[in-house]
DNA sequence: AGCCCCGGTGAAGTC
DNA sequence: CACCGGGGCT
């Protein structure tokens, strides 16, 4: 039988629309999947080389089972052909051949929170901030919003509504945080998450013969979840598509649970405005789920407005009520969940895999941990302190970053005094304020100390030195030999591992075996074949365009391949996982029976036949931040309906009356989500209604009116989409071409030479001053500047990037 | 320079 | 309750 057959009518219609734009509106367990399998399947088949199709997934697991299961459809070498990947991971490596155009490196360093935190706080430090008040979390917030709706810093500072509001919330000077944090990620030659796609937007817009470039290549384009999908990468996968508008979107519109990193339900809900011959096809039939649980969740998403129209049904077995447990405490409700899975699970014979336990936060999983260990059931936990946020790899991997990247100033105060070489806290402290006055990285500094003349005695100006050589010599083994060879080379060079080995207690002897699992990893790295996308970007992504007309990026793509191009080096290691998402991080394996406990969030298009939904109480799910506003409200209720359909066969609401929150007992209200579901599809315990209950839940009323309420979802979804789709101020982002942030020009010779006594000059920080003395030859003259509002500085022009105004 | 203890504070979700 | 950061002690 040919593939397609195995296809659903709408299925099959949306596999073999290959041309043109296309929504499919897939309901929770509907087969999207297998549709976006077999539609690159078939797209393939019909003659489309697969380097020609971009498909962009919400996880690099997601990526690799889609691409495994079209392997076995058409070939694996076909099926690694394809673009396929999360948005910042396709993104990143493009970026890689390109971040050059935009002044980074080419093998700029990935921040992730932590290091983007750590900057924050520097900068809060040397502006005398209060980290209180601005809380860097909230902080980084802010500025990941911007981004993500492509505000560059420029534009936030002389935005009056963004002023306002941080006047408003006591916190004035973010627009200049925001600044100064874009500017120092810039020296270390480093991009943030939203970077990688803020970046993206920048090199697609100011370099019109990139776009041609991307938007020749990508000629079928499919974007997974794509109600996950926020600004800027609504307007990425807008541009790309504008030239053949073979656009493939898939999304369920009921399980957008991402707005607060950005998400935008309104991209997909608004997708036929800006492809108004868009073909719309919803798949509605469920494939997964009992009839009771398919219904149940129906009821639930009912009570949203802003959503399509759309009938999910099965035509699966009625199977059974969905169960809701009561506990006295959230220790009991451990106990009990634990015990009701050992029970269905040796009733009915069942695998530890068959069950999952789904909460709103990681910080619940605690009590259910207990449960199961005095019971002796495997379980596996995702998310939490994933293997690369341990302490002693970050280590590591500080080490392979300054290698690729000596500029990287996080990775740098990392490990500049670890393992101890006697380079104290003044000393990391003299050398950051020489760095930030002349806008030069840590490594530049102490790797130029004389030019510097900091107060810094012979002894420890010599440990600088010996450190700044090291980090060279680690550059250069980077470069030259095999990802395996220079980790090992760069951990036993820097004492890593004697100082881990000093008094061999458990935790010492696990955070070496750690060090070594990474290593094993590194070895897993470059035992396996490149990519065909790496190797088609380091040699010729132009092969596939040749005939279309001129480019000539040719000649820049070669200049960039190292000498000897079959080594996998550190530098493509590190790209690997920078990106890795939570669900690739687990090194468990993945076959093991074990029951599986995560967040909703993380359940995110996985299936299990029992699931667990626990700590269903008002203040926990929904969750007090959702209670404040109706649309976060609505989110919450999606992600309740994404775990109420992760269940196959049985579903159980657990909730505990008194919860430990912040240390003391809280008494705790059954959530209103247990309400909201039709009472029919659910059992009480004991049978009877629930005693706890503010307002008895009795079936049928409530939704005999769900035919008129969701008529008219329908009118507010039309009204949806005439007033709001983008904001004014996004929409001007769209066509303005100059605001963005761009960065800062190159260091000029001829600026510098001009620079004489009694010059006046403009710097970034200090604002204006006069030049009163200089001091050496070039390229390594110093000035002593009076400025008018800094005081008197010494600064090396070639690094003080200095504007000349007289 | 490093360790320990104390007190304060904070917990939603994540590429 | 658990973690982090600061301060003080060795």
């Amino acid at each position: 039988m040919h593939y397609l057959e195995e296809l659903n009518p709408t299925q099959r219609e949306a596999a073999e629309h290959t041309e043109g734009p296309l929504m499919i509106i897939a309901g929770a367990g509907s087969g999207k999947t297998r549709v976006l399998t077999y539609r690159i399947a078939h797209i393939i088949e019909k003659g489309a080389s697969p380097f020609t199709i971009l498909a962009l997934t919400f996880t690099n697991k997601a990526a690799r089972e889609m691409k495994a299961r079209i392997g076995k459809l058409i070939g694996d070498s076909a099926a690694k052909a394809l673009w396929m990947g999360t948005f910042h991971s396709v993104f990143a490596r493009i970026l890689r051949f390109e971040a050059e155009k935009l002044g980074y490196p080419k093998n700029f360093t990935i921040y992730d929170t932590d290091d983007s935190k750590g900057v924050i706080k520097e900068i809060l430090k040397t502006f005398n901030l209060d980290d209180k008040v601005y809380k860097p979390s909230l902080v980084l917030n802010r500025i990941s919003s911007a981004k993500n709706n492509l505000i560059g810093y420029k534009q936030y500072l002389s935005n009056p509504t963004y002023m306002s509001d941080d006047r408003a919330s006591q916190k004035p000077r973010l627009g200049e945080v925001y600044e100064a944090y874009q500017k120092r990620l810039f020296r270390a030659g480093a991009m943030d998450f939203d970077d990688l796609l803020f970046n993206t937007n920048v090199l697609l817009r100011d370099f019109p013969d990139v776009l041609i470039k991307y938007q020749d290549k990508f000629k079928y384009i499919l974007v997974d979840e794509y109600q996950d999908t926020n600004f800027s990468q609504y307007v990425i996968v807008k541009q790309l598509a504008a030239r053949y508008e073979n656009l493939c979107v898939v999304g369920d519109d009921a399980q957008s649970i991402y707005s607060f990193r950005g998400a935008n339900i309104q991209n997909i809900l608004n997708f036929e405005k800006d492809y108004p011959d868009v073909k719309k096809l919803f798949l509605e039939q469920n494939y997964r789920s009992t009839q009771n649980i398919v219904n149940a969740a129906n009821s639930i998403i009912a009570k949203n407005t802003e959503q399509f129209e759309k009938n999910v049904f099965t035509q699966n077995g009625v199977g059974e009520k969905i169960k809701v447990l009561c506990s006295a405490t959230d220790n009991e409700e451990g106990y009990k969940v634990a015990n009701s899975i050992f029970n269905i699970k040796m009733n009915r014979q069942l695998p530890h895999a068959a069950f999952a336990i789904l909460y709103r936060t990681n910080a619940q999983s605690r009590a259910f941990e207990e449960g199961f260990r005095k019971l002796n059931m495997p379980y596996r936990i995702y998310g939490g302190v994933s293997f690369y946020q341990r302490k002693e790899i970050k280590d590591v991997l500080a080490y392979f970053r300054l290698a690729i990247n000596p500029d990287d100033d996080q990775s740098m105060r990392r490990v500049i005094n670890y393992p101890a070489r006697g380079i104290g806290q003044s000393t990391i402290d003299k050398i950051s304020v020489l760095a930030a006055d002349n806008d030069a990285s840590i490594f530049t500094v102490i790797d130029n100390l004389q030019d510097f003349n900091p107060e810094i005695n012979a002894g420890t100006a010599g440990k600088l030195k010996d450190f700044a050589a090291m980090v060279k010599s680690f550059g250069n083994v980077a470069m030259q030999q095999d990802a395996y060879e220079a980790a090992n080379h760069i951990i036993n060079s820097t004492g890593i591992l004697r100082d881990l080995n000093k008094e061999k207690t458990p935790e010492e002897i696990s955070r070496v075996e750690n060090v070594e699992e990474l290593l094993n990893a590194v070895k897993g790295f470059i035992d396996t074949e490149r990519t065909p996308q790496e190797e088609e970007l380091k040699q010729d992504i132009t092969d596939s365009l040749s005939f279309g007309e001129g480019r000539g990026e040719a000649e820049d793509l070669f200049a960039q391949q190292p000498a000897d191009s079959n080594l996998k080096t550190i530098d493509e290691f590190m790209q690997e996982i920078a990106l890795l998402t939570d669900a690739d991080k687990n090194k468990d394996d993945e076959h093991a029976d074990k029951i599986s406990l995560m967040t909703i969030h993380a359940s995110k298009g996985l299936e299990f036949p029992y699931v667990y939904i626990v700590g269903m109480e008002e203040n926990l799910f929904p969750s007090q931040m959702a209670l404040m506003d109706k649309s976060d409200l609505e989110e919450e209720r999606r992600l309740f309906y994404v775990a109420v359909t992760r269940a196959e066969k049985q579903a159980f609401l657990s909730y505990a009356e008194r919860r430990f929150k912040y240390g003391n007992p809280v008494f705790c209200e059954a959530s209103r989500f247990i309400d909201e579901i039709d009472s029919q599809y659910l059992e009480y315990p004991d049978g009877g209604e629930r005693t706890a209950s503010p307002t008895p839940s009795k079936g049928g009323e409530l939704y005999t009116q769900s035919s008129p309420i969701r008529g008219d979802k329908r009118g507010a979804y039309v009204d949806l989409l005439k007033p709001k789709q983008t904001s004014p101020v996004l929409k001007r982002n769209l066509v303005s071409t100059n605001n963005m942030n761009t960065q800062a020009a190159p260091v000029d010779a001829q600026a510098i030479k001009s620079i004489k006594e009694g010059t006046l000059v403009q710097h970034d920080k200090f604002g204006n001053g006069t030049v009163l003395a200089l001091e050496g030859d070039f390229p390594n003259i110093k000035a002593t500047i009076q400025f008018d509002l800094g005081g008197q500085k010494q600064l090396l022009l070639k690094y003080a990037k200095l504007k000349v105004l007289s």
